[in-house]
DNA sequence: AACAGTCATGTTATCGCAACCAGCCGGAGC
DNA sequence: GCTCCGGCTGGTTGCGATAACATGACTGTT
């Protein structure tokens, strides 16, 4: 039996059937469906048409492999849910969508060797390109995208040297800021609450540079509350609430992104606490859909869509046989919201 | 000059270099890396160790030429930043994660021509099946899935025939059930928020469904607002507003999805309407990340984790040669939170 | 009228891999 | 001792398209 399951009475159509049809050779059907080379006016709509008519759909995998171009561009993020990487992937979509590039992605849950099988997948292809995020890989994954000999982008951290080009914020440094417009507002009391981290580097950067800054004015984190799973407004309230019972005397809550530090905001204000005199919330990463909420919550803007059009414009330019940058370091910008109260 | 933007000097790797460095043919290689047919031990590990010490990557679209198997499903749906899609396509991998199978997305923003050209491409590539979102395509796009062969599954809604297998919930049906529910609790005055949907035929038809509804038992929706652009919760509040200036006497408040009536629910309460007494509120799509608001708001859920893996599930069993169901209509939950007071 | 230069089309040779079939080898069966 | 069989390995062919070159029909020039 063969192995597609389908009706063996249509076989699949080729330039062949095309070509006898329209009663030229495969090589002006081919000429035709890709506008290369001179092709007459007449013989170009006998092709156009016998194609239509017959309903032809041409074969990229023999086309590529004759050819050996393929216009596809991995992308490698570690999550589709996170609601981050959407945004991402839609500053790619919005440049690729200009050029014959096609993006193709792959999500690796955060496991270094569900990316190893990632990038071998999509290497097996021979994308023209590979975008992926992080700098963080294993050994086997630097190797193979170094021997690609593919243009590749490492994408939304700056902390590190890249295999070839990088276009990123320094999260070391946004943690970094962010410590210390608190202390500067003269917050002292300060509570983290994140994603548990073993392979969230960037996470894990951030909470470096934040707690160094913090270290060096002769403050201390005053605790620190990890979870597992998604990131959503109940998860944020409950982790608030627990910290809120540990800790009575906190007068700053800093969480790792937007989605739970809008929880967290959501359960303060119910509790009657004073938004920001007594207290001062942060998140991280300005997620738009949350504009709205009773206050806006102060933030870092990571740039995620200016990331993703750099790292397409890197790949499209270089697919194109152009030099350009090949490391751009975006700053995070700030923003204080309404729940920070002025600096002293 | 060669297409490759790369350093020619690096040729890439094949078969033939793996087979000399190993002492073997090209074939065993072949059989050794593809995990096919016998090969005794020794040799299986001499060729592993040349292939991994030259770390040589196969040639997917040589081997799938070859072999005219392609392990790659398209996945077409409207959008990624939706928050809706991202999880279709979760169901879809948990599935395909356990076979060879590998999804590929591409997004139509909800235009058919997009969706057109999106399928073109994909089908290009010779994949073993389609899950396409929605049953309204254009007629070359239907004659396209219709003539590939392959199994093509239409999945998040059942309001229609579907061109070959289909996984869904019915819309209208669901928009009537909501009808019902609010007219059951004594709700007349009623408000309807939503996007244009000139090309969401499944908002549409959720809107049809309710109307109907309504209109069988002689109430009318007071007004309706259309929006475009992102769904957030500040549209959300805009709108609710916008809404309420308009009618003062409104004692519902219908949203096209669970963002914008997150946005209503929250101006609501500070404007010190009593809900559900004085006001009622209901969403749709029910969306995990919003629980945690003050109150649950209404909203029904559209099984979009199990539809991604039943659609996911037909393909896998298709391309196995085995027969299974090929039209799957789910029950979208009702679930009336606390934005709805009890049914009389 | 002969020739170079277009333009439009056809011919041939791959591209890298897997299907298919052929061969080789050693041990079991009679 | 010869055949047969099954485990292992290798050669040949072809997948469907494109690159590169070849061809033939005109055109215009001198």
């Amino acid at each position: 039996m063969p192995p597609r399951s389908q009706d063996p009475g249509r076989p699949q159509l080729t330039l062949r059937d095309v070509a006898e049809a329209a009663r030229v050779s495969e090589m002006t059907v081919s000429r035709v469906l890709r506008n290369r080379g001179d092709v007459s006016q007449a013989t170009r709509a006998r092709v156009l048409e016998a194609a239509r008519s017959l309903g032809y759909v041409p074969n990229k995998i023999a086309g590529a492999l004759a050819s050996s171009r393929v216009n596809l561009v991995g992308v490698v993020i570690p999550s589709l849910s996170n609601m981050v990487f959407p945004q991402v992937l839609a500053g790619i979509s919005d440049v690729l969508d200009d050029t014959p590039l096609q993006p193709v992605f792959g999500a690796t849950h955060y496991k270094p060797e569900r990316e190893e099988e990632v990038i071998y997948e999509m290497l097996s292809w021979r994308p023209s390109g590979m975008i992926v995020a992080g700098i963080e890989h294993s050994e086997a994954s630097v190797a193979m995208l170094a021997n690609s000999g593919i243009p590749v982008v490492e994408i939304m951290d700056a902390d590190g040297d890249p295999i070839d080009a990088m276009v990123g914020i320094s999260h070391r440094a946004a943690g970094a800021r962010m410590a210390r417009e608190i202390l500067a507002r003269g917050y002292r009391r300060i509570g983290f609450m994140g994603t548990k981290m073993p392979l969230d580097f960037r996470a894990r950067k951030r909470l470096e540079g934040f707690e160094s800054v913090l270290n060096d004015a002769g403050v201390e984190l005053a605790d620190r509350i990890f979870y597992s799973g998604g990131s959503g407004l109940g998860k944020g309230r409950e982790m608030t609430q627990d910290m809120l019972t540990r800790h009575s005397d906190l007068d700053f809550l800093y969480y790792s992104n937007d989605m739970i530090g809008a929880g967290g905001l959501l359960y303060c204000l119910e509790q009657g606490i004073r938004i920001p005199q007594d207290m001062g919330l942060a998140g991280f990463n300005a997620v738009e859909i949350l504009d709205g909420l009773p206050m806006r919550l102060a933030t870092m803007d990571t740039r995620r869509l200016e990331i993703g059009r750099a790292a397409a414009q890197i790949i499209a330019a270089r697919v194109a046989g152009e030099v350009c940058d090949q490391i751009i370091t975006m700053d995070a910008g700030f923003d204080s919201g309404d729940t920070m109260r002025d600096p002293a």
